[in-house]
DNA sequence: AAGGAAAACAACCGCACAAGA
DNA sequence: GTCTTGTGCGGTTGTTTTCCT
């Protein structure tokens, strides 16, 4: 195709955003909405080519986006949803309503990395690599992983089988292919979990104003794709089928964030899964291969 | 206090893809 | 069917800030 970068015209300025542009941007996107990002530049006077004017309000000016560093939760979220997606930063962000992908994929870049890195270190030098701190050597990262994955897969696969939501099938004709002798491959399982992205992109859509909360709403959320949830009594969350998502209003979840999830909720077993840095993890290591838990489990 | 190193963060680049002409 | 355009995404780079000596 060969379509020249949109930025390499003369005259379009580049670097950090002073908060004029700021200002400029943000009051042309109040009054017109986003999107049409073509148009910005030209129309707001905005000396900026479209994809920066872009990146700089998806990432940075949007309301809703949450600043400063991540919990702990947030930190288990990404550990597990990388470990289930790989670097697809924009799938893993849609779990995060109010963490931007690049946020994301920083702080994977810088934190987690080097996290990993250090705890390799320790592991090493200790010899044993086990401790209360349950340092990971090398080698039982990827066995972690493999297991990581296997009990998400299995998790997953438990949340739909209540219910094989239609969306699933209907909304992408590919996703029929489920079905078909061919053993499903990981872009299987992962179109999956794009769908319940999806479906948690539609519902953040519908609440906009309710952006800061959305985080914990979303990873409820997650497990309850498809269906309806009831707490009764004693706390334990059920599953009625349904074809819609929660809805945030009609919902259980409108936490206000102050005790944690699973002081408030029992955890099913994906949720505990994506929060639980320990469960099923080194210490209960499942020698599967990748190939064999997909073949198990679709 | 100064300078260098490391870390953190913002922004850019290039590719891919979907939609429309 | 082909091309163009707009947008999304992941990787990478550049700049700023913080920490350490």
């Amino acid at each position: 195709m060969g379509r020249p970068p949109c930025c390499d015209k003369f005259g379009v300025k580049k670097g950090p955003w002073t908060p004029e542009e700021d200002i400029i941007l943000v009051s042309y996107i109040q009054e017109h909405g986003p999107g049409n990002w073509k148009a910005i530049p030209t129309n707001s006077g905005l000396s900026r080519c479209s994809k920066s004017c872009r990146l700089r309000w998806t990432n940075y000016l949007r309301p809703g986006i949450k600043r400063g560093s991540f919990t702990d939760q947030e930190e288990n979220l990404i550990i597990h949803l990388q470990a289930l997606l790989g670097n697809r930063w924009a799938a893993i962000a849609s779990y995060l309503p109010e963490r931007t992908d690049n946020d994301i994929k920083n702080y994977w870049n810088t934190h987690m990395k080097k996290k990993l890195r250090r705890m390799e270190n320790e592991a090493v030098e200790e010899g044993t690599g086990f401790s209360n701190y349950q340092p990971i050597a090398k080698g039982q990262w990827e066995r972690r992983l493999q297991t990581d994955i296997n009990m998400a897969k299995q998790a997953l696969q438990e949340a739909l089988s209540m219910e094989k939501p239609r969306f699933l099938y209907e909304s992408k004709p590919s996703c029929s292919s489920h079905s078909s002798s061919t053993p499903p491959s990981s872009t299987t399982y992962a179109s999956s979990t794009e769908n319940i992205s999806r479906l948690l992109e539609n519902w953040t859509r519908k609440t906009p104003k309710n952006s800061s909360k959305s985080t914990q709403h979303s990873v409820n959320n997650l497990v309850n794709v498809g269906t309806d949830s009831t707490t009764s009594s004693d706390g334990t969350i059920t599953s009625v089928p349904n074809n819609n998502m929660v809805s945030p209003e009609t919902g259980l979840f409108q936490v206000d964030s102050k005790p944690s999830l699973e002081e408030r909720f029992p955890l099913s077993l994906i949720e505990t899964w994506l929060f639980d840095e320990n469960y099923g993890g080194a210490n209960t290591v499942l020698d599967l291969s990748l190939d064999d838990a997909s073949h198990e489990l679709f």
